[in-house]
RNA sequence: GUCCAGAUAGCUCAGUAGGUAGAGCAGGGGAUUGAAAAUCCCCGUGUCGGCGGUUCGAUUCCGUCUCUGGGCA
């Protein structure tokens, strides 16, 4: 039998975890966290990470695993599913990869070309160097050194900038010399259930700011507070970047009254939902994807479209 | 009651020496190669508060009314 893996793909706040859930009770599954925000330690209610009792219901991988103070990458979760895959599918049980972070899952689908990992002494430089000539003197300087990208990146697109001039310190050679050293795809067999929210954005703004109303009540801003208390993370780190993390912190720093924050952030997490279903609308390729079906958030026959997908993807992959 | 200041995009406001108007935010669409919950790109017709007047032409000037701030009673 092919290693295979059935994906729960949607925007924030749709509920991928608690079908994943449903879906363990009625077979034998682990869990992989797509999702750039559930990899840290200490962030819990903000990220509305799975509670222990729910991830008691059967294991859960790459939550947890990076220190807020660390970073993790797209390249971090493609080799971390690629080694997680086939371990689940020995032990006898199926892979569910369930999240939102669209940019891991077209890593995992497609592939990167061998670039060399960040160096946050190179990054650190280059930034300080943007901090006096501002970023469109620092895209100038990409005409030179790598003019494809040059014409494709935006004067004020700060990090990718970075990451060119990063790059091209490290290797000597341009970023976009790389990209027609395309990596493997995706290994492994796999279907994709998609999460889709109706039309109607004030329903999913309701469903969101009703969310972010019980998260602060959960104790959001302890969490943040004691995060801010340590003395060594700030707002550049990509943690401290996450949705709702921002604000509170920006709250804590008394920059915002508590209204500000809580109508902030509530729209930031409705443009992150949004920039999701972009992905979902046609950023992704369908390549060696077995199946993709869509469900609406609280659909009640998600669960047995959900089940019926992964007994096709049992077929095909013992075929 | 009276004086002053406002009333322009969903919100905050700019502006037009009279020729039907534009920023920021919000919103929408898109891009996305080791930071991605990031970063960036594109998208602006709205009785210019109502009604009259002057004018070839008024959102702009004048009158009046309504509403909202603030001062004086």
């Amino acid at each position: 039998m092919k290693d295979r893996a059935l994906v729960v793909l949607g925007p924030t706040a749709t509920g991928k975890t608690s079908l994943a859930l449903e879906l363990a009770k009625v077979r034998r599954i682990e869990v992989i966290s797509l999702d750039s925000a559930l990899v840290y330690r200490g962030m819990d209610i903000g990220t509305a990470k799975p509670t222990e009792e729910e991830r008691s219901v059967c294991p859960h991988h790459l939550i947890d695993i990076r220190d807020p103070a660390q970073s993790y990458s797209a390249a971090d979760f493609r080799a971390d599913c690629l080694r997680l895959v086939p371990e689940i599918c020995a032990r006898g049980a199926l892979p569910v990869i369930c999240g939102g972070t669209m940019m891991y899952y077209k890593a995992l689908c497609e592939g990167l070309s061998p670039l060399p990992k960040t160096d946050p002494k190179v990054r650190e430089r280059v930034a300080m160097e943007a901090a006096e000539i501002g970023w469109p003197a620092m895209h100038d300087k990409l005409r030179k050194v790598d003019p494809p990208l040059y014409g494709k990146l935006a004067p004020n697109d700060r990090q990718r900038i970075s990451r060119a001039l990063e790059v091209y310190e490290m290797t000597g050679k341009p970023l976009s010399s790389f990209y027609s050293m395309k990596g493997e795809g995706c290994p492994f067999l796999r279907a994709e259930i998609v999460l889709l929210p109706s039309e109607d954005r004030a329903e999913l703004r309701v469903r969101i700011r009703e969310r972010f109303m019980r998260m602060l009540e959960d104790g959001l801003l302890s969490e943040v507070a004691a995060l801010r208390g340590r003395g060594d993370l700030d707002l550049s780190m990509p943690s401290m970047r996450a949705v709702g993390y921002r604000q509170a912190w920006e709250h804590l720093d008394g920059k915002t009254t508590r209204d500000q924050m809580v109508e902030q952030a509530v729209i930031a997490t409705a443009r992150l939902a949004k920039h999701q279903m972009t992905w979902l609308r046609g950023g992704l390729s369908s390549d060696g994807c077995l199946e993709r079906v869509a469900a609406r958030p609280s659909d009640p026959m998600a669960l047995a479209k959900a089940v019926e997908l992964a007994q096709k993807l049992d077929e095909a992959a013992a075929s």
